[in-house]
DNA sequence: TTGTAAGCGTTATCAT
DNA sequence: ATGATAACGCTTACAA
């Protein structure tokens, strides 16, 4: 580590190692000559504040815990993205975990960012009721807690993500709009948003008065490996279409299902958009390089980023109590980007 | 943060802070009795030792620095997941930084993680001079530094990657089988690698004994958006078409290139693998689901980031001087996985 | 087996 | 404007 500290720098000009800490931290304590010879020297012998020894005394650590599912899904990895370049926009650091889907695995994250001493902690718990006893402990003995992308989650704090009923509709809606009404719901299992976007699928059926199929919602088990999630789709898919129900749309509602079915239908010869159109929620940055151009419900990743580190860093910066506060719960407006998968001429 | 100290637990159990800390850290020197008793308290009073007194006691963090130039790329969230999983199983957490590719960037995150105070730091370097005085400042005075992916880079210490040249030529030879001797080497601007893979490109070329056309080589400028390296693919590649030059397969070295120029040629019309044959690096999960299958140079990711964590923290632990050490650079094996973008029947 | 005391490198308080 | 001193919470010689 850095070799020269603050009492050696002290001893060697004959001042002491307050002095020598006010003027580095230009207090206006501190004449402007001392300074200048202060700040000279440190300069000269490389001299690095002892980090450990700052946070110690201060009681932060300038980290917070990022705490994500998986971060090789698109949405994930822009989201991490987005969070480092607002994280270090505010000098914070971020500490990068994740959960992969398994509640195990987040009550480990969750312990070792505790452990580590970091100053707060961004969220996207597995499901809608993982962890909350330990995430409640944390957020009310250790530091703050905000949730983000998967907020339907009965935790006191505040909340950033989107409206997934009113989304999942207004996809839905555009399906219907081009005549496609047999359509699947392609849904997580034990995911915490697939209640949620299911119910906007059923409440844009009602409207237009399509007639529910059970049969039309497909699950797929999310904690397996991708071949095992493609071989399941490849099953789902093929039962559904030897079944005679002859479904002619499939909305997605995760990243990861959305995406996979693209390959699975190439590789079964169902033509996107002639036999079936797709339309999925999607972050992918190359949506146009897809089999074909995938129609997309993007989620605004950037302002999500922005919005929940800035709630962490008021809650990190409040004085007043954490149960004094009064909570948002932030909704942000999805956009639908139409392409060629759902391109019905 | 956590409420009760070890002090408070000593003076309330009237024993010292010394006995306390030995015996939640199961010395031999305390009687099972006082560790029991000790212990029991321990958890009734919910006792978190706190980290930051711990580590500048100890003088290390248990935090490594990860700086990737981005996350955006399957290729690095890959990485940066099986760095994350090797960390956790080594008890050791990340601070993720990224460089977006830009110099200063770097800078300002090798200082943000040098001032932070971790133990050690895994870097693929933007470029192959980036930096190098910092980072050879780094690796002597601060913590250990290693080097991955990006390892053509003029600094002595461990560096992992890939063999880049033998990877680009078998690339190049499967494309020269399958018949298609025109072939468009597709390069990243100013970027370290980039020299590397052209060079097997070329060494194909010459043992086949095609001549090299110096207007195959296209560079896109990679520090731009994407919507500008769509821009700048369609207008090279739609050059070369009426150039009349007629080329029938492109190689991209990089993955963003090579994912995005799918997106291009499809808008473009031009068909693949019938018009033109396309492979590339990358490692992006859903090749499968790409217009049309990709196929792709895949770099073991996993090894890659196991093998470098496992370098790093064998210099962490290591008593040994570090101009003592003889340093290693492994090479790794990439895999051609053969899709349909190269499937000429 | 347990206790005492020093120290890690800062910053903050209060004198001077 | 500068300095002395204490403190942050833990670990570790060394003493008892």
């Amino acid at each position: 580590m850095a070799k020269i500290t603050l009492k050696e720098i002290a001893k060697r000009l004959h001042l002491s190692p307050s002095t020598i800490s006010k003027a580095l931290n230009d207090s206006y304590e501190i004449s402007e000559e001392t300074k200048k010879k202060v700040k000279q020297f440190a300069q000269q012998h490389n001299y690095q504040p002892n980090p450990l020894a700052k946070y110690l005394k201060l009681g932060k650590t300038n980290n917070i815990g990022v705490l994500l599912p998986n971060i090789q899904s698109p949405f994930s990895a822009q989201l991490l993205q987005y969070l480092h370049q607002s994280a270090i926009a505010n000098s914070y650091n971020i500490i990068f975990m994740q959960s992969m889907d398994h509640e195990k695995d987040e009550e480990r994250a969750l312990m070792t960012l505790t452990n580590q001493g970091v100053d707060g902690i961004l969220i996207a718990p597995v499901h809608e009721t993982s962890n909350l006893e330990l995430i409640s402990k944390i957020h009310q003995e250790n530091c703050p807690v905000v949730l983000f992308d998967r907020i339907h989650y009965n935790l006191d704090t505040h909340k950033v993500g989107i409206d997934n009923i009113k989304s999942t509709y207004l996809a839905t809606e555009e399906l219907i709009k081009v005549n496609r009404k047999n359509i699947i719901a392609l849904c997580g299992k034990d995911i915490g948003i697939t209640h949620h976007r299911l119910e906007g699928y059923r409440k844009a059926l009602e409207d237009y008065n399509i007639p529910m199929n059970d049969a039309n919602i497909i699950y797929i088990d999310y904690s397996k490996t991708l071949n095992k999630i493609d071989e399941d789709l490849t099953k789902s898919i093929s039962r559904c279409w030897r079944s005679g129900c002859t479904p002619n749309a499939i909305i997605g509602t995760t990243e990861t299902l959305t995406t996979r079915l693209l390959g699975v239908l190439a590789s079964l010869k169902i033509q996107v958009p002639e036999d079936i159109a797709v339309i999925g929620y999607s972050n992918i940055e190359f949506a146009n390089s897809l089999n074909p151009a995938l129609s997309t419900i993007y989620q605004p990743t950037e302002e999500m980023a922005s919005t929940a580190l800035q709630l962490l860093l008021d809650l990190i910066n409040s004085k007043k109590d954490r149960s004094q506060i009064d909570f948002q719960t932030i909704l942000l407006e999805t956009s639908i980007q139409l392409r060629k998968s759902t391109a019905l001429t």
